[in-house]
DNA sequence: TATCTATTGAAAATGATTTTCAATATTACC
DNA sequence: GGTAATATTGAAAATCATTTTCAATAGATA
């Protein structure tokens, strides 16, 4: 069994949920794919594996994956929610490619360190933060 | 006549429009408020001076506002679209408190610099980035 | 003033997400 | 293993911000 299913497992023991055959087999679709998602996505790709699962089911399971730690959504403001892996994975940025829609997730500690020191400067306490770089990517600037 | 006005008016010409008085007290009471305003929350303050005017309106008004660049849509990932003032408003990045939802713009070149060459190191040709740093403000913070 | 067509506002439509609810499945306990 | 308590499921309906439809109205141009 793997640490995510581990740690899915915990949490539904420490909450009194119960475990699903649906909540592993979503579980086990989005942890195959690397990509930003969206519920209707993962619905797809789980009907592909079983037709009987609906997509409350696997809205409901993303929302139960995010409370526990292994998914955090991500906004890149066209309406629809996608989601990435979090466990395992730190903090990070994203440059999004408005072309072809491909994302690369980056971190720069020196723009982290100027973020901190920017709100410090004014009197926030930062909690976290959100930065998107949209452009255009190599591939699809070659294409012209 | 303000500037924003003439710009408004410039575009009505350019493009066939129409000059209508609802247009002219939306954009009159966009500009007089300081704040990010949801749709919803303009055709409250639209209805205060005019009950005739509806929010089918205030939505279509807003978007012609954003077309001639009077007015740029902001997204805190709450699923509302808020705006700000655009004409003589240049790039900058938001400081977000979450407690009482009040934001300062700020601006730190050295960030926008990093950036820059962030997109460059991994090939992307950047066009524009979104940049919010969610936290606790000086006086939310004082509150505990 | 006449005509063309953009604009308006109410209501309906849209689309992503969430809730409802009756049927079913899981877990703890005997 | 059986049973009771209750979490989960899936279909359908509800939500909620936003957009579209459409018939009536009102700018702009000649």
């Amino acid at each position: 069994m793997h640490k995510e299913s581990e740690i899915l497992e915990r949490y539904i023991k420490s909450k009194d949920l119960r475990h699903t055959p649906q909540r592993e087999k979503i579980l086990n679709i989005f942890l195959s794919t690397e990509k930003h998602l969206s519920a209707d996505e993962l619905h797809k790709l789980v009907k592909k594996r079983d037709s009987d699962i609906g997509y409350t089911t696997v809205y409901r399971a993303i929302k139960l994956f995010s409370k526990c730690g292994l998914l955090s959504e991500v906004d890149f403001g066209d309406g629809i929610m996608r989601f990435e892996h979090k466990y395992g994975h730190g903090h990070h940025d994203h440059l999004v490619c408005t072309k072809c829609g491909k994302f690369i997730e980056v971190i720069k500690p020196r723009i982290e360190k100027l973020q901190e020191s920017l709100a410090k400067e004014h009197g926030f306490k930062p909690t976290r933060h959100k930065l998107q770089i949209f452009g255009t990517c190599r591939r699809c600037s070659m294409k012209k």
